[in-house]
DNA sequence: GGCCATTAGTTGCTTTATGCCACTATTATG
DNA sequence: CATAATAGTGGCATAAAGCAACTAATGGCC
């Protein structure tokens, strides 16, 4: 990225020559990424080290690579390997943020991904960057974020709640093997309403989408817990009902 | 938009001068705009008047213009009322597709948006372009579409049917003064599958988004019908159950 | 006018899903 | 061996959805 202002004779030069290469905005990809960790919806912010907003927290991202992202989408999984370390399982697009506004220099336009990992397989403070999680109440995080990101945030928890609804991605907060309670804790976190368990565990099992594996967990005292794994990644099935309807 | 090919030499200039300049992609908005008409979901499309894919039916769309669009839903907007004449009551980003390959020229991205408008209100014709309502049968159009067009579409009937299991859109594809049978034939059309009357009626009722205006149809025999308007455009309020459940 | 076809709109019963709460099961701890 | 703690199941009251028959209001036709 650079700071400099265009030199505007050459720029109308170039405008004429090909108004379409001209013409275009700034445009990088966000990244959204979530992990439930501590009870906590928790989301990857970076500090940013360059104006404008030096020094503020931001959702980690940057510039397309012409050469080496061949799609939007690969760009958004190589900037979550190069922050995270990890290929995430769930990896989605949010929408697409464009303004005159939204960066004080220029016209820019931002990508936005929301990524799901689950909290162990995550090893931060590869790179130079200051990098940490930071819980998610109501929306926001503590802190206030650079450009419109806050909107951003506050979008993707959004899609993240409508989805917990109608799909199975909260299994993807979790490590591949997981328990039942730990599952409609990931649910009760992020809707932000305790769960009636009976009915959770009715409608989990009329999705038919977990399969038991030969383990229990030992977690100091009270009756062992049964792992679970996600029965099929690539499926997109539904629930038949709304599951916050299971609240108490 | 520009056919010729970059002069290479320049360009790399440009690079020096500012890699984040000359390191996008074209930027274009694609419109995917919906009406229903003669129990039929139908969709605009023009004709390209330019290579690739002269000739060929695509989305209404074009590339921003920075100058004039503050925002991408500006710019959306912009080229709706160009295309069709109308302000659409519901316009709504889909997603962004970019890669190097969806244009033969050079690597793209197309921000796209679906807009729903009612059938009466659009007067084509406008421009030189040519330009007609296509059938929607089972998430495409009978001829084949430029670029990822076809996908793009897809897509948006794709949200089209979920949204409509849980929001109030489907109005917006009707005039402002409609009936509940013409309401139910929106959704059976949409969703391709017949709906029970009567449960579908409670659930309108529950949802309380129509009042009744003073008005009745005078459709041929049969007892004419009572005419609604939708409560609050702004309100954005949702079914309690999906109302697919009301297959019969 | 009277009957019929046609479409709009209502009612009530049956079936299914959900909310709720109490109950059993299995472990650790003292 | 009792108790606390967590996992998991069962049953019943209530609410919603499915279904089909019913009434209502219009135009067309004899």
């Amino acid at each position: 990225m650079s700071t400099s202002t265009p030199n505007l004779e050459e720029a109308a030069f170039l405008r004429h020559y090909d108004p379409a290469l001209y013409d275009r905005p700034s445009f990088s990809v966000d990244l959204v990424i979530f992990t439930a960790h501590e009870a906590q919806l928790q989301v990857l912010l970076v500090k940013r080290g360059a104006h404008p907003y030096k020094g503020c927290w931001a959702l980690p991202g940057g510039f397309l690579d012409l050469h080496r992202d061949s799609t939007l989408q690969a760009c958004a999984e190589r900037k979550l390997l190069e922050k995270t370390g990890v290929k995430a399982p769930y990896l989605e697009q949010l929408r697409t943020y464009g303004s005159r506004d939204r960066d004080p220099r220029h016209w820019t336009a931002t990508a936005a991904y929301f990524a799901l990992i689950a909290a162990p397989a995550v090893h931060l403070g590869g790179g130079p960057d200051a990098v940490r999680w930071a819980p998610v109440c109501d929306r926001a995080v503590a802190d206030p974020l650079a450009f419109d990101h806050a909107t951003i945030l506050a979008d993707a928890i959004e899609r993240l709640r409508a989805k917990l609804e109608y799909t199975h991605i909260a299994v993807h907060l979790l490590p591949e093997e997981f328990t039942l309670p730990q599952l409609q804790q990931v649910y009760e976190i992020i809707l932000q309403q305790p769960l009636d368990k009976s009915s959770f565990r009715r409608r989990v099992a009329e999705a038919d989408m977990l399969e038991p594996v030969a383990r229990q967990s030992r977690n100091g005292s009270g009756r062992p817990a049964q792992f679970y794994r996600f029965r099929d990644y690539d499926r997109r099935t539904f629930f038949p009902r709304s599951i916050s309807r299971n609240a108490r």
